[in-house]
RNA sequence: GCGAGAAUAGCUCAGCUGGUAGAGCACAACCUUGCCAAGGUUGGGGUCGCGGGUUCGAAUCCCGUUUCUCGCUCCA
């Protein structure tokens, strides 16, 4: 048994095996961005699935929706992103540390006031205030922290860059891009969320749902991330799978807490030890701008503990501001109560890319395992994840390469290509193919044998145990099925 | 984006102070193999991240660039 300490060993499975890939790999690569591998389609599909099944299928009062990447420029004005996702920092040069120029400059302010010097700060806050109306709006940071002579807080120096901007969204162009490109500029979704808030009148409309009810969608968002690393954890091109539950005013505490439990509980569901799970509350005072609460669900990665999924308290937010924006009602009338209101939202974001790399993560092993020698060990490298996860559900091996043997063994392999993924193999050792496949994460192999000419059975290996049971050729589907349902993580 | 380090076969790496590339594993074919990888034979695969420069000669030295790692920063 082993603990992962970096995520080499999970980047290096996932190149030799065919989970991920670096993007434009022969091309020298391009930053941040990943593609996945055969192995690594069929576990997102998988876990795609798992949260779709569990929102729209186990739901009947939560509705799918596939909103497009491209929207309209005003939804990101009015969600705020337009302002709020974009970072004017300035760089010391003596210590290279970097700050965000805004909050420079406000620590100054309060450094001013609790020296007694009111007027200075009022007169500094006043310029703050009315940045971005003399020159522009870094060149106006930039001019404050300068004239007012603003030094670095950690090495004390007086030595800055120049004030930059970083906006965090992609832009792109709609339509032919004739004179002013700025005039057709649009961006491509930071989030999926929107997606749902403006088609929130649509779905309501067509469902004929009474709230509280939800919108779900998995989809593709971009962010221009400064720093982008730690392998899939940090994507400029990532996948969400969000829902945004709509609710009553007053009782969005209650439904916020209800969530909170059942998303935990999802986690669980597809097989991610409790132990490696763990809510933290976001500080009330650091919240964002939409939130009146919020809380992380966390997985223990190689690298710490880092954010899976958050599950956030946006009241009425984004619905007022696309109301005020847009100039349409997005209320609710209840027939029971005659009451008009906007909705507030309970929302559950969570990271598919994150949610696979926790997958692997948390299935990884290095065990010690008995060699064919008396008392030797030997080591196997195996991906204990849920059973329905699996990329590949099933191996289907002859036992030699006999022609009686894989006459059957196409057999049963066409047989449960039906409603698996599945794999025939007959090269190398069986107990190489064995390991071959628990590497894979493979957790059921069957092999055709010289019995099973007389008896019509196969063995059944399990990934797990490495156990064998004998089963009936007729069952294995059964046999799977029965199997994943009795699944638990080991540890 | 800044600073530091790294980049050689699909993977993990060796290649000493410059003399035109190696190992193990993996992969493919054939044989062997009667239930837990690393038996046999044969084979494919690298212009040493990319672009320049120095040199008679560069994987090796210098410059630039890309990507990755770590730190700073940021994180709706």
């Amino acid at each position: 048994m082993s603990e992962l300490t970096s995520l080499d060993t999970i980047v290096s499975l996932s190149k030799k095996r065919g989970f991920i890939f670096q993007s434009s790999e022969i091309y020298g690569g391009l930053g941040a961005v990943y593609d996945y591998g055969p192995l690594g389609v069929e576990l997102k599909r998988n876990i795609r699935d798992a949260w779709w099944r569990t929102m729209t299928q186990k739901h009947d009062n939560i509705e799918g929706l596939d909103a497009s990447i491209l929207m309209h420029p005003k939804v990101w004005e009015a969600s705020g992103h337009v302002t709020s996702f974009n970072d004017p920092m300035i760089d010391d040069k003596q210590s290279k540390m970097r700050y965000r120029a805004d909050t420079l400059i406000e620590d100054y302010i309060t450094k001013l006031r609790s020296k007694g010097k009111d007027d200075d700060a009022e007169r500094v806050q006043q310029l703050l205030d009315t940045t971005g109306t003399r020159k522009s709006l870094t060149e106006d940071l930039y001019d404050i922290i300068i004239d007012e002579e603003i030094h670095a807080p950690d090495s004390g120096a007086f030595d800055w860059t120049e004030v930059r901007q970083f906006n965090l969204m992609f832009k792109t162009h709609l339509g032919a891009i004739t004179g002013n490109a700025d005039d057709s500029a649009i961006y491509l979704r930071p989030e999926t969320a929107q997606g749902i808030f403006v088609n929130f009148l649509n779905v309501m409309n067509t469902s004929r749902h009474n709230i509280p009810f939800g919108i779900a969608q998995i989809g593709k968002a971009f962010r221009n991330e400064i720093v982008a690393r730690q392998f899939v954890f940090r994507m400029r091109e990532f996948e969400q799978m969000e829902m945004q539950y709509f609710v009553q005013p007053g009782t969005d505490d209650e439904q916020y807490e209800n969530w909170k439990a059942q998303r935990l509980s999802w986690h669980k569901s597809i097989g991610i030890r409790e132990d490696n799970l763990r809510l933290v509350d976001h500080p009330k005072d650091k919240l964002a701008h939409y939130a009146k609460n919020a809380v992380d669900i966390q997985y223990k990665f190689p690298i710490g503990w880092q954010e899976v999924e958050g599950v956030h308290n946006r009241t009425d937010f984004d619905l007022s501001r696309h109301q005020e924006y847009s100039g349409k009602k997005l209320e609710y009338f209840d027939q029971q109560t005659r009451e008009r209101y906007v909705p507030y939202v309970i929302e559950t974001s969570i990271g598919l890319d994150r949610c696979a790399l926790m997958v692997l993560c948390d299935a990884y092993r290095e065990e010690e395992v008995a060699g064919e020698k008396e008392g030797s060990v030997e080591s196997r490298t195996v991906l204990k994840m849920h059973p329905k996860l699996a990329p590949i559900t099933a191996g289907i091996f002859p036992l030699v390469k006999k022609p009686e043997l894989k006459e059957i063994a196409h057999k049963i392999t066409d047989n449960l290509s039906d409603d698996f993924k599945v794999q025939y193999d007959e090269k190398g050792s069986i107990g190489k193919r064995y390991r071959r496949l628990d590497e894979a994460g493979t957790p059921f192999c069957f092999t055709v044998d010289f019995e099973s000419l007389d008896d019509q059975t196969v063995t059944l290996r399990d990934r797990d145990s490495m156990e064998q049971i004998r089963v009936s050729w007729d069952n294995l589907d059964r046999a799977i099925r029965d199997k994943m349902k009795e699944w638990q993580p080991e540890d």
